[in-house]
DNA sequence: TCTCTCAATATTGTATACAGTAAACAGAAT
DNA sequence: ATTCTGTTTACTGTATACAATATTGAGAGA
């Protein structure tokens, strides 16, 4: 497939290979629920709807993988993944460990750009939370404000690994519902006294918030994404 | 490149593909400095010098890329990576907050054969600590001592995380001095008493444990590497 | 009717061939 | 000498073709 050689006049925007346009359309297909878990995922298949080859297909599937979107098997090829509750478990209970070094690090490490760009984030919550909110805007927001946080910590390996988590995050926040009026009251206070805190850099309050902020957000999880699989299986 | 089917007559041994090789022999390479830091992996060469085409190659520096042993980048290749200070650094705080969580849920969810399998490891520890041991057998039981702690905490994730760092994690230990006397006399003891905790389900005493034992473990291996480095720029 | 064997088929694993990119270099202009 | 520019070259990115494997289904035998 030629790449688009004018695209390249429109802005600085790095060039990419087919394996991130294959892997965005992919994650984007499995969030949308287009390719709903358990479906098998051929590799011609996918490379003709996607006018690719099978190479950056294949290379994609591993990538999703990593990011358990995917499951591979030994000459039996991928699937998209069954997450159940088990595995909602894990990945916050991982998501937790991460987050709480992240914040250790953040006290220290953080710089005024960090700071700016949590604080633009709490700002769109706030214009945000009065209008009516999707669920992919909520998520959106939410899971930025965290990736910057953790890149706040200064620590590429964290960020590696918190990145391969938040395709995963990304599919239980969508299950949130938003309407919800305690989502809509607690989204924003919540981030802005984390930000705080890091801000004035004190770690022992830091810790406290995430630990809260992140329990309390996986028991509201839990019982939407629980609702979402029984609807699911009716 | 065919599959030697004879092999597979001689034990139960899983059908493996191309890659697994691919990635045994680089990690092996690497970890025997062989290929050394900074050093270019072009696919091509890999791949004659493997007799294998450069498919399965790239799929392995892919992978080797996840566990932080090669650098690659779009259109220039694939290198060894140079693993500094910072680097040490990062291994091991994100060590110790996996571990943290581990044996937090190890203590709750291990069963009879991961205590057997932690035991004969300490068993093979002790048997061994009284001749001259080597720094590989030294950092290969140190390995899978954690290795099955890990497990012991029955978490998918965790598990594939912790493994993910497991190659570096066998880089560092590479340059202790196993000779030096409080290294053979503390090496024991340490996994024991962590091993006990599991076993009498005491969560606070295995995390203060392995806590102890990471830091330690850090200081150590800290020294020992900062002169490997040095010693390496002579 | 059930189970077993064996071929047919579909799909991944692997190899090879081609296209595109970026570093390296040579020659011209200043 | 030095910087610029075009060309070459060496490599990765991508496509296609072939080999090996696992599943499926049909037919034979019990």
């Amino acid at each position: 497939m030629a790449r688009d050689t004018l695209s390249n006049l429109t802005g600085i925007q790095e060039r990419r290979t087919l394996v991130h346009d294959v892997l965005e359309a992919l994650r984007q297909a499995i969030w949308e629920r287009q390719l709903q878990p358990g479906i098998r995922l051929r590799e011609e298949e996918l490379a003709e709807a996607l006018n690719v080859s099978r190479g950056p297909v294949r290379e994609a599937l591993i990538q999703l993988e990593y990011e358990g979107l995917v499951i591979r098997e030994q000459n039996r090829g991928a699937s998209v993944a069954r997450l159940e509750r088990e595995d909602l478990d894990e990945v916050y209970s991982l998501r937790m460990a991460l987050e709480k070094l992240a914040v250790q690090l953040a006290v220290k490490n953080h710089n005024d750009s960090h700071l700016a760009q949590m604080q633009a984030i709490l700002d769109d919550m706030r214009s945000v939370l009065d209008e009516t909110v999707t669920v992919q805007r909520a998520a959106d927001l939410d899971v930025s404000f965290h990736e910057v946080l953790i890149k706040s910590a200064q620590h590429k390996r964290l960020h590696h690994f918190w990145s391969t988590l938040r395709p995963q995050i990304y599919i239980f926040l969508l299950s949130r519902n938003v309407a919800n009026s305690d989502f809509r009251e607690y989204m924003l206070p919540w981030h802005q006294d984390i930000l705080d805190a890091i801000r004035d850099r004190n770690e022992k309050t830091a810790l406290e918030l995430i630990e809260t902020h992140l329990e309390a957000s996986y028991t509201r999880v839990l019982v939407s994404y629980e609702e979402f699989l029984g609807a699911d299986r009716s």
